[in-house]
DNA sequence: AATATTTTTTAGTCTTATCTAAATTTATTT
DNA sequence: AAATAAATTTAGATAAGACTAAAAAATATT
């Protein structure tokens, strides 16, 4: 069993490690969990004694098969119940982050794979992040940015890299949600700002909102 | 916010409180919480300073009004847990605390209200234990012990004393479950085990078990 | 290549929650 | 009323996880 402190830095190192392909370093943990960059140092020691992560001193670090798995584990738990509290109990997408965070450090072998059938196996957590089923396999499918679109090009809203409070609710403020059909109408050369036209208006999002927002292209010939 | 652990020792004390009349002592916390006299002194010294309870050294500990409050919440989140994993995700009986003591600890002011509407606002767990509603009421009935009723006597097996999972398991093996119907047929003399009858069979048990089945005695009159 | 800056690690401290062993207080026997 | 036993508290230690400040290593700049 592992604490929910060494539980947070195998979740978030493995995230880092997903995003950027190079060795995760401490500043970028310390960053992602509020804390400093000494505790950091300290918890990955004692991760790399448990051989969860390889680590040499000033070269980053690089999770396991182990300490993968046990990322997997955690971030299953936490999409799960994002869609528990979502689907069941009718939070909104904005509410549910900080509850998981909590609810994701609950051990038990069978909780999460009948939590997981009780909500019907779904693929997706509210955010449109795919949740690992219980080999740790993931709905595999490559989304791309928005912004890396084409002017004309058609796709579903199926992911945010963000997915802050702050930018969910500007997501709900445009009425987008995940599922949503997008077509790029036009991109502004100025400041890269995007107008998009959903299946009920179509208005401009600046560079940095359409970054955020991951989409599944739609292949015209299906 | 309290810490899993205090909150622990307020909810044992709590039910230590309600058994007994008289200020719990150190010892008896100590034994439920399976950790030593020593440690719950320091705990208590630590609770009194926050005003959970008032301690006058040698001579036990009694909630205050926000002790007892306290306690209550975690209560009633642990019991409304229970039902959840037993009606929603179908564990049986005996399987669920472990994960409601966990579960119970989960911060957040509105998950449990929505928690409790989406279980339909159950008055009582899987153990019958009433569950406290969102402002600390309970389910108020008097259930006496099955070793008080007299022959002849017929009541509704609605809660347990002990609700270990050694003799949650001895009651599945008896078929018993909350709500059956108990008649006392018989009380054998030597040994004060009862003769009972349920809606299926008739049988005996020992003076123990039946000093650990609460009845809601049925008047006739109904 | 030498210097300056940034990143990372080490050293030492703190808090929470435990523990063992010893001391103290209260309760029970003789 | 002593003496003995039991319950409780104190003293001192330990482990996990975090912090600050200082040292060391790696990068970047002149
Ligand atoms: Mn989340
Ligand atoms: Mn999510
Ligand atoms: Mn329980
Ligand atoms: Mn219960």
């Amino acid at each position: 069993m592992y604490s929910q402190s060494e539980e947070n830095y195998l979740k978030v190192i493995f995230t880092l490690q997903k995003a950027e392909e190079a060795p995760v370093n401490t500043n970028l943990i310390a960053e992602k969990l509020s804390t400093k960059a000494s505790s950091v140092t300290d918890m990955i020691k004692k991760l790399s004694a448990k051989d969860l992560l390889s680590y040499k001193p000033y070269q980053g670090v690089k999770l396991t098969e182990t300490g993968r798995s046990i990322a997997l584990k955690v971030l299953r738990k936490h999409r799960l119940w994002e869609f528990f509290l979502v689907d069941k109990l009718h939070y909104k997408w904005d509410e549910v982050h900080e509850i998981a965070e909590q609810l994701e450090h609950v051990k038990s072998d069978s909780l999460i794979d009948k939590l997981d059938y009780f909500l019907g196996l779904p693929k997706y957590d509210p955010h449109g992040d795919p949740i690992p089923d219980k080999d740790g396999n993931f709905a595999g499918e490559e989304l791309i940015s928005l912004k890396n679109m084409e002017i004309g090009e058609r796709g579903i809203l199926k992911g945010l890299k963000d997915s802050s409070n702050v930018f969910l609710k500007y997501l709900d403020r445009k009425n987008m949600v995940i599922d949503d059909q997008i077509e790029v109408v036009d991109i502004e050369k100025f400041d890269q700002s995007v107008l998009i036209k959903t299946n009920w208006e179509t208005f401009y999002i600046s560079e940095q909102v359409a970054k955020n927002l991951l989409i599944k292209r739609m292949n015209d010939e299906l």
